[in-house]
DNA sequence: TGTGAAGTTTCGTAACTATGAAACTCTAAA
DNA sequence: TTTAGAGTTTCATAGTTACGAAACTTCACA
């Protein structure tokens, strides 16, 4: 349980993953998309999505020639949300 | 903003850090206290407590020979218990 | 069978982080 | 003005992290 709590806190802990979660909290994008826009590189983006997705919090569609991803943890949406919540109190 | 929301990150990104957090939410606390409930050094709960001190989310009480921390931003409160049911959809 | 688009992995590095240990500061009361 | 309790700060270190750069993989289709 305080295992699963570092995966969380780890995942969200770099401003380029919430990036990402953001971007695909709704709907469903490539890697070569995310790059564009969160002006990161593809690999870096890659890295992160693998992360994210080795973390068990995204879904993974092929069709060829692309990958397309998204999130499955939709509960992490909410807590996004919820942060943008807090900063704006800050 | 953007800066405030790696502030924020960053304080709950440990593990330690959340959970003297959660132990402040409702209940002021000394330091001594603190490093006892987590059974982390009274050393190393200062250091967290200043760090959190400096990013503004606590209060603290001066009352002889003790200081009080408890959390000032409350909503911080709401966005560890979202932590909570997010690991456990996990 | 080899080409190109899409994505992944590896390597190296600089920066950051959490921590233990130990020295230090502060302050009211004796 | 000495002392003791409460808390802080410094120093050193081991581990982690994000990232750029560049090499590598995969696979349908020409």
């Amino acid at each position: 349980m305080e295992f699963k709590e570092e995966k969380l806190s780890r995942a969200i802990s770099a401003f380029s993953r919430r990036q990402i979660l953001r971007l695909i909290a709704d709907t469903e994008m490539t890697v070569k998309d995310i790059a564009e826009s969160t002006e990161m590189s593809v690999s870096l983006a890659s890295r992160h999505l693998k992360l994210l997705y080795d973390l068990g919090f995204l879904n993974v569609r092929k069709e060829f020639p692309n990958k397309f991803y998204s999130l499955k943890v939709k509960e992490l949406k909410g807590l996004l949300e919820l942060y943008d919540k807090v900063i704006k109190k800050i």
